[in-house]
DNA sequence: GTAAACGTTCAT
DNA sequence: ATGAACGTTTAC
């Protein structure tokens, strides 16, 4: 109680947006954390939000400031983007350090920002550490590839998952059963279960991102303490963070995933079958500059480490990918470019937005629900002009956990297989 | 102050 | 590994 935190200061907990369709939605009802709620006559222990509002783009709390400067966002105090991404708070998702970036005395350092969360990146410090992204090589050895077909996974997929050395150093016996539960509650219903997983659920982009350019000095900080100058400090801390950051990274990612998720049924849904673009947006080819730090990247399915992880969050939420021998009814979905429509704006716009204005994830909805397509929906080739992508199929693999499918007909009907898998979960 | 949620811990 | 419970934050 005496320490309190020295870490990045406090990490913020973040908050809904309440600008998304997600946030705006109202409560289904029928979702398990629904159910839970009292308002639904459900215990409410859980605790959490409907599933179907689960934030796509979760922003800081009022409450955060500055690390360094003490200061909260003002992004709104100016109009150039850049000015405002400099002046805006950007949480670092490894050290979990808000600061603003121009509060950032920096040079050859690059931040690596995550276009699909508000204010998130990866502080350059960060970086130089070594810190990828949380890659820090299994200590252990013990990793191991039990996903036979791990390389079907594009449309949720991520980078360099996270993974850490798991370090236990504060293991204290406890002989006192810690004891649940402080009051309890009477079954309301027994029978009618519906299962259901989920978590919200996100991916994260890289892009990089030069703050400053001109000094090479290290960082600022307001308390010379650990803010600021961590991990290369103390190696008993780095590893404690690591630990930590390991445990959080794995909700958090979890709960993106889920997200995600849900956009793309949205997505799917509302336009059974829309233009065709691919979404291969990670080969940033650096137009010249060949950064020291760009090869980090296993665009190609050929991931070592994150895998076991990766399963996980994906049994979490309802499916697995890799071979459980069960008896599990298997669902392929196939979208057809239901991928991100990657909306690039500026070519040359090396800082995307991060938390600017009022634009949370308002995904293109031009088409509205005009089913009454002309004529010739199912034309191979529409367009003449055809990217360098034809991968515009994304098999996704989805086995649920329990309660088999009993939707025997799979028809062509994107919309209904994604609808029976929005129920279910 | 309240109610909703987040993030973490505990229990199978 | 997965799910449930809970403390605590966050917004109002
Ligand atoms: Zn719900
Ligand atoms: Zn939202
Ligand atoms: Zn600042
Ligand atoms: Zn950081």
């Amino acid at each position: 109680m005496s320490g309190s935190k020295a870490l990045g200061g406090a990490r913020r907990r973040r908050t809904r947006c309440r600008r998304c369709q997600a946030c705006m939605r109202t409560e289904c009802g029928e979702c398990h954390f629904c159910k839970d709620m009292k308002k639904f006559g459900g215990p409410g222990r859980m605790k959490q939000s409907c599933l179907l509002r689960q934030c796509t783009a979760p922003v800081l709390p009022h409450t955060a400031v500055c690390f360094a400067c003490g200061e909260a966002g003002k992004e709104d105090t100016v109009e150039s983007e850049e000015e405002k991404f400099s002046l805006s708070l950007m949480e670092c998702t490894i050290c979990n350090e808000i600061i603003h970036p121009s509060c950032l005395k920096m040079g050859k350092s690059e931040g690596i920002i995550n276009d699909e969360i508000p204010n998130c990146w990866e502080c350059p410090k960060c970086h130089k550490e070594g810190k990828t992204s949380k890659d820090q090589t299994d200590g252990l050895g013990k990793r191991r590839m039990d996903n036979g077909e791990v390389s079907r996974w594009k449309l949720t997929d991520e980078p360099p998952a996270s993974k850490k050395k798991s370090l236990s150093v504060e293991d204290a016996p406890r002989s006192d059963g810690p004891k649940r539960k402080k009051e309890k509650e009477l079954p309301q219903d027994s029978g009618s279960k519906k299962k259901i997983k989920g978590a919200r659920e996100k991916h994260l982009k890289k892009q990089k991102v030069k703050p400053n350019s001109s000094d090479s000095s290290e960082a600022n900080g307001p308390n010379s303490s650990s803010g600021g100058g961590h991990g290369s400090g103390t190696a008993a801390a780095s590893a404690l963070l690591s630990a930590s950051q390991d445990q959080r990274s794995h909700q958090r990612e979890k709960l993106e995933r889920f997200k995600r998720m849900c956009q793309l049924l949205e997505r799917v849904r509302d336009s059974s079958s829309s233009s065709s673009s691919s979404s291969e947006s990670d080969s940033e080819s650096d137009s010249d500059s060949p950064s020291p730090i760009a090869a980090s990247e296993p665009s190609s399915p050929a991931y070592g480490g994150s895998a076991r992880e990766r399963n996980r969050r994906l049994a979490e939420l309802g499916f697995s990918a890799s071979e459980e021998s069960e008896g599990e009814s298997v669902a392929e979905v196939e979208v057809e470019g239901v991928e991100e429509p990657q909306r690039r704006r500026g070519d040359g716009a090396r800082v995307r937005r991060a938390a600017l204005e009022p634009e949370p994830e308002e995904e293109e909805e031009g088409v509205g629900d005009h089913r009454a397509a002309p004529a010739a929906p199912a034309s191979p080739q529409p367009n003449t002009q055809t990217p360098p992508f034809t991968h515009t199929h994304s098999t996704v693999q989805m086995r649920f956990t329990s309660a088999p499918p009993p939707s025997p007909c799979m028809n062509q009907s994107v919309t209904l297989t994604l609808g029976a898998a929005l129920i279910i979960l």
